[in-house]
Formats: C-alpha cells, structure tokens, sequence
DNA sequence: GGTAAATTAAAACGTTCGTTTGAAACATAC
DNA sequence: GTATGTTTCAAACGAACGTTTTAATTTACC
C-alpha cells in the first residue's frame, strides 16, 4: 500500500460513517476499524479529527462545484440574454444528484452528508459552507438577470428554497423511500433531476408574494 | 418548585442545546446545568438519554401537527371542490414558522431541532417522522385532489421539495442571515410565510417534468 | 545492502460520557 | 410528630472518547 492508500481509505471511512450516523455520532475508532487503519493513523495523516472531517467535505466540494460553475458558464456563453430558469436550476442541481450516485466519483454517500450539514454544530457549517462562495455569488447573480422583477431579498429566499428541495432527494436513501413505499427512489437520478427543474424553475418565477396570495 | 416543574426545565433546556449544537453532540451534563438540575434527574423524569429525546419532540409535535389538520379541516370544509394549492400550503407551511418564534409556544428553539432531525441517525429520525403520519396522508391527500394531473410519484416528490424549501426558514438563524448580511431574516415570519406560499404553490402547480423542461 | 525517511502499530494518557446507587431533603397525610 | 412517598443530591461506576507517545515496520534512495 502506497502512501495515499491509507489516506483515501479513512476518507471514504469517514464520509462513508459520517453520512450513515452523523459526523458527531461517528468515533475515530469507528473509521479506523472500517478503513481499516490504525488509530492513530487519522493523526498522522489530518493532525486531527476535526481537520479529518474537513478534508472530507474538501475533498468533494472543489470538483462539485467547479462542474455547476462549467455548466452556468455553457449557458451563459450559448444565449444572448440571460440564460432561462430551467437551464439555471439544472446546473446547480445536476450535478449534486449525479455525484450522490456516481460510484466512480464516489460520492454515493457523500451527497447524502452534504444534506446533514447544515444541522451540525455552527461552527463546522459555516466553516464548509464559505466554500460555496463562489457558487452562491454566481448563481444567485444569474437568477437575479433572469428575474428582474424580483426583490433582492425574495430572490435569496427562493434560491434557499432551492437548496431546501434539492437536499430531499440527497439525503434520504432510509427515510424517503420507507415512507412511499419505494414509489419515490432517491437513485432515480435523471427523472429527480427533471421533476426538481419543472418544480423549481416554477416557483422561481412566480409572482411576488406582494400580491396577497393567502 | 413542584413536580413538573424540574420536567419542563429539563425538556426546554435540552430543546435549546439540541438545536444550537446538535443532538449528539450534547450531553447530558450539558442539560442539567443550564437547566439546572441534578445530573441523575434526567433518569429519574424520563429514564434514559434517549427517552427525553423523544420527550422533547413529543411536546411540540402534536399541538403542531394539530394545528395543521385543523387550518386544513377549515379550508376543506369551506370550499365546495378542493381548496385551492395556496391554501394546503398555507395550512402546512404557517404552523411551523409561526411556532418557531413564538415565545409562549416556547418553540423557539425547536423548530431549529426540527430542521436537523432528517440528519440524526437513522433510527431517531424515523420514529420521530412516523408522529408525522397523519398529516403526511392528509396532505398529501389534499395535493393529490388538487392537482389530480400529477403522477402519485410526482406529487410525492413535490411534496418533499415542500418539506426542503420550509426547512429553510426554520433552521438558520446562524447561517442563513450571516449569508445575506441579514437580508433574509428567519424571524420575518408572516412575510417568509408568504414567500413560501407564492413560491411552493407555483411549484407545485408546475407541469409534470414529462414534457422534456431541460 | 545500508541508511534515512515515511508510515503503521500498540499501548497508554487524561477526560468525558451515560448510567446507577444510596442517602438527604422535601412534601403530604394521618 | 411521625410515617410515607416523591424528588433531589453528591458520588461513583465502567466504558468510550480524542489525543499522544514510543517503538516497529515498510518504503525510497544512494
């Protein structure tokens, strides 16, 4: 075994652990014994626990969000206005949900972590999710040119919202499909792809809520 | 201090650490001393870590969740068809961010809890869930004679969406307003209500992703 | 093949965890 | 006031935690 071997090897322990029980709930000795490694091999390789669960997160985010930024990039660079929605909503959720299941990428478990983060202690979220800068500040730019009707603050709602929905089909493997009896299959991935565009694109572009809806 | 008194002291002190820092991740000397309260109490009222856990999602589940079928029986009950989409998702939706800062509810904090349950371990997350049958089968009930044109697959998944988009509002007073230089303000109840409201039922109402929307 | 560095291994550190115990303090009824 | 049942308290249990240390082993290079 080569030096990064056991590297890799506590990663995907890790992600792997952190996804099924909570990164909280999951113990150094629990990774090292499905690794498998030595105890103390998380220090020497990550220093700590804490830059462990780091590296987890790091080690998939970069190329994630690389591909949503060469998506959005496609689009912008393909139209002479703003690019629709659809197309939009598509390249911020479509690769989240093909790297859930792609066993190349590895990922299989990781999107599912992905959907724990934003309830774990404030600290770590924050932490992580200062990696989305980039992505936010692009994508929230792009619907802003699509929907210029909208208000800044409605529009930073909606693409919360968008998080919101995308996160269901990454999280529950367990909880999803027991509750609709496998009608919903969260591996389905091109078809939740599909029903998370027509849906998200339009709640997008509704109508301000200043209308009165209620 | 009579006998339920140390009870409630202990369920509101747990609610608040379990939603600032996680589940796991508090313990139960934690509870006790912001209770405060003797660390053996917590066995002596509820019998064991897990059963105060449950303890604290019980209490605010079912008056919630009450409330819900009851704004729902209203608007059945008014209209001669099925109510209209805004009007299930108002049912759903208000409840839940008006008990998430509504002081006497005492629910301040659990709504936040709320938000993490889909990440706890598995085991928790789907016995808490199951206390939300009821309304998972009314409303989804209700949606499925309001927009008889979805597949039962797609009105479920949507159904989903709703659940993930109202999560966001509920969970991030760290997050979300830090992001936004507090732009977006959870606590804006009424107006992220209907927020919710204009964008869920828009989605909702979408076309069913078969028409090829990419 | 021998030397130095990189990696793995085993054992122990002090801390904190959930839980249990048995006595003290309190309330209530006779 | 004494007896009874309920609630609180301080202390301790063994187990598991993250981390550190020290030695053994493997790898890479001359």
């Amino acid at each position: 075994m080569n030096q990064t071997d056991t590297h890799n090897r506590l990663l995907d322990a890790a992600e792997h652990l952190f996804a099924e029980h909570g990164i909280a709930a999951t113990s150094l000795r629990a990774i090292t014994s499905e690794a498998p490694a030595n105890l103390a091999s998380i220090h020497y390789h990550f220093g700590s626990r804490e830059a462990l669960v780091e590296a987890v997160f790091a080690r998939r985010l970069k190329p994630l969000n690389r591909e949503r930024c060469r998506l959005l990039d496609l689009e912008e660079a393909a139209a002479d206005g703003p690019p629709p929605v659809e197309a939009i909503v598509y390249a911020f959720v479509a690769p989240a949900l093909r790297l859930a299941h792609d066993p190349d990428g590895g990922g299989e478990h990781f999107m599912c972590l992905m959907g724990r983060l934003y309830s774990e202690p404030g600290d770590l979220a924050y932490k992580i999710i200062k990696q989305f800068e980039e992505v936010f500040l692009r994508f929230t730019a792009a619907l802003s040119r699509s929907l210029p009707h909208l208000s800044r603050a409605d529009l930073l709602w909606r693409f919360f919202f968008m998080v919101g929905s995308m996160s269901m089909p990454l999280m529950g493997r367990h909880i999803i499909p027991r509750r609709t009896d496998g009608l919903c299959d969260p591996s389905d991935i091109e078809n939740n792809i599909k029903r998370l565009v027509a849906f998200l694109a339009a709640g997008l572009r509704a109508a301000a809520h200043n209308g009165d809806t209620t």
